[in-house]
RNA sequence: GCCGCCAUCGUCUAGUGGUUAGGACGCAGGGUUUUCAUCCCUGUAAUCGCGGGUUCGACUCCCGCUGGCGGUACCA
């Protein structure tokens, strides 16, 4: 058989995690049985559709790593298709026109909840005769078009690839509505006459559609369509596990994990094992491998909830596995600034490779190198060296030693003379590195110290050094400002 | 209300009638280290949602309940 799977998203927002993650399975699915993936937008909700947001999901999903062999059709350009589905319906007597208006429809929900029975359409229209059809037809009365459910349907029965066997009664669905008074299809049924014409083999969809499926299986067979296999699998949860992953406490936008720094391979990876237990006990896998290993039969009924930390993991993992020529066009790319001048970028890369989770972490980790300091007492105020009051006098001592080095700079030369250094002030060697290494970036935290040092440049650090030797202690003091602004809440 | 789906550490999971319930993230501690991180080691944490069965024996099978979620549209 020849496997045909299809995504078909709505252009009604941008790039969701959500709808990556219900492309990934079609995806893979096609590309495991070398079969075809194929890309419909659903756009018949005009209200909301936008191209805008159509071409967003184009882009985000091209970015992300996926690639379709045919569409992206859209359905608003196939309405003579559902037309004809529809005529081919109503000549069969498997479809008839309604008149009922929202306010009768409503009424009659509203009658069927209180008395907590299903709510039904009654079929009030199913049996106009000629003469009330015709009347209505010139009283040009709104009207819609209803699939008539076969009354001896009884149980519609699928056998699910994710959950296997799931019933449901045909009686508590009743005559859905497949056609507007505008003419547009009704979503449950242009998917069905697409999935037809399309020659879809497989439907791997969300299990919010799980009650979707029985009305569609019925319009599959009035349309005289065998029926596609169908797998839903469960929607990504919010992180605590209430309701579908929405921008409740993360964002779910695929833009916005761009921006922040997140490769596209880890968030396809991590996307991946929230829905499918991959072969050997591996969480790491990237989407080519993927393609040879899925297996659909490892996916899960069950929800999972997203977990920004696993997610973080990832992606760390992603940026340590990269080659060094890899990561500095990243993050070069990334870094759009001019001001991250490519040489020290790229010279940064082994130095940061191991300390950033994200791209977006290298900024305030090397900012020091791309710009003065600014010097904080509140950072001086937790070395070892200024609760021992000899801030003034090491940093005294530094520049002095700093001024006499011989020039250039050498990692070993450098280290050795400041060892000695730590030995004749009788501080410890870690403590004498921790100040040099706030005179020259105003952080407690920087990549190694030697080697920054020499991707900043010699004179600069030593200009550094002057500065901060000459200056301290006028900086201005974070902690007591925030003291003072405590005491005053306190009063 | 009605219909359906789901249910193992905080989170992601393995498990398929007999296990000290295993792994990953996170967290805590230790080692390596000029800081941080990486790496390595150790620890932490699940009375397997609840209650009934079936069985010599149930996380595993059956039933009920509860909870969460989804659908119940001239949304998709």
């Amino acid at each position: 058989m020849q496997i045909r799977t299809r995504m078909a998203p709505s252009p009604t927002g941008n790039l969701h995690l959500g709808t990556a993650y219900a492309t990934l399975w079609p995806y893979l699915f096609a590309r495991r049985n070398q079969g075809q993936f194929i890309l419909r937008i659903e756009d018949t909700d005009t209200a909301r559709s936008t191209k805008d947001f159509e071409a967003n999901i184009f882009n985000g999903l091209k970015w992300l790593g996926f690639s379709w062999d045919e569409g992206p059709y859209h359905q608003m350009d196939r309405l003579p298709n559902y037309q004809k589905a529809v005529d081919q319906l109503l000549s069969d007597d498997k479809a008839y026109y309604c008149f009922c208006t929202p306010d009768e429809l409503d009424k009659e929900r509203q009658d069927q909840a209180a008395k907590k029975v299903a709510q039904v359409y009654s079929g009030k229209c199913r049996n106009l005769s000629k003469d009330q059809l015709e009347e209505f037809k010139n009283g040009s009365k709104p009207y819609v078009i209803r699939f008539k459910m076969p009354d001896d349907r009884g149980l519609i029965k699928f056998k699910d690839l994710i959950h296997d066997e799931i019933s449901f009664d045909s009686k508590l669905i009743g005559d859905t509505v497949i056609q507007r008074g505008t003419g547009i299809p009704l979503y449950n049924f242009a998917v069905v006459v697409d999935d037809i014409e399309m020659k879809i083999s497989h439907v791997l969809r969300g299990d919010d559609h799980i009650s979707n499926t029985p009305k569609q299986i019925v319009l599959f067979e009035a349309l005289g369509a065998t029926l596609p296999l169908f797998a839903h699998y469960p929607m990504i949860l919010n992180s605590d596990r209430i309701g579908k992953l929405s921008k409740r406490d993360n964002s779910t936008s695929v833009d916005d994990y761009r921006k922040e720094g997140y490769l596209p391979e880890a968030i396809v990876n991590y996307l991946a094992i929230l829905g499918w237990t991959m072969p050997d006990d591996r969480e790491i896998m990237t989407i080519k491998e993927m393609e040879a290993f899925f297996d659909l039969s490892k996916m899960r009924p069950s929800a999972a909830a997203f977990d920004l930390n696993k997610l973080e993991w990832i992606n760390g993992e992603y940026i340590r596995a990269m080659s060094d020529l890899d990561l500095g066009k990243r993050l070069l790319a990334f870094l759009v600034d001019p001001h991250f001048s490519e040489d020290k970028v790229v010279k940064l890369v082994p130095l940061v490779k191991e300390r950033i989770k994200k791209l977006s972490d290298f900024v305030a980790l090397t900012d020091f190198i791309f710009d003065a300091p600014e010097y904080d007492l509140s950072v001086f105020k937790k070395l070892n060296v200024e609760k021992a009051g000899r801030t003034k006098e090491v940093l005294a001592a530094i520049k002095q030693a700093a001024e006499k080095l011989s020039k250039p700079w050498t990692a070993p030369v450098f280290e050795e003379t400041f060892r000695k250094l730590s030995e004749e002030l009788s501080i410890q060697v870690g403590d004498m590195f921790q100040i040099l290494r706030v005179a020259i970036s105003g952080q407690l935290v920087t990549p190694p110290l030697f080697e920054s040092i020499e991707i900043l440049g010699q004179e600069e650090a030593l200009k550094r050094i002057q500065n901060v030797s000459s200056t301290y202690p006028n900086f201005p003091d974070s902690s007591a400002d925030f003291s003072m602004k405590e005491l005053a809440e306190i009063k």
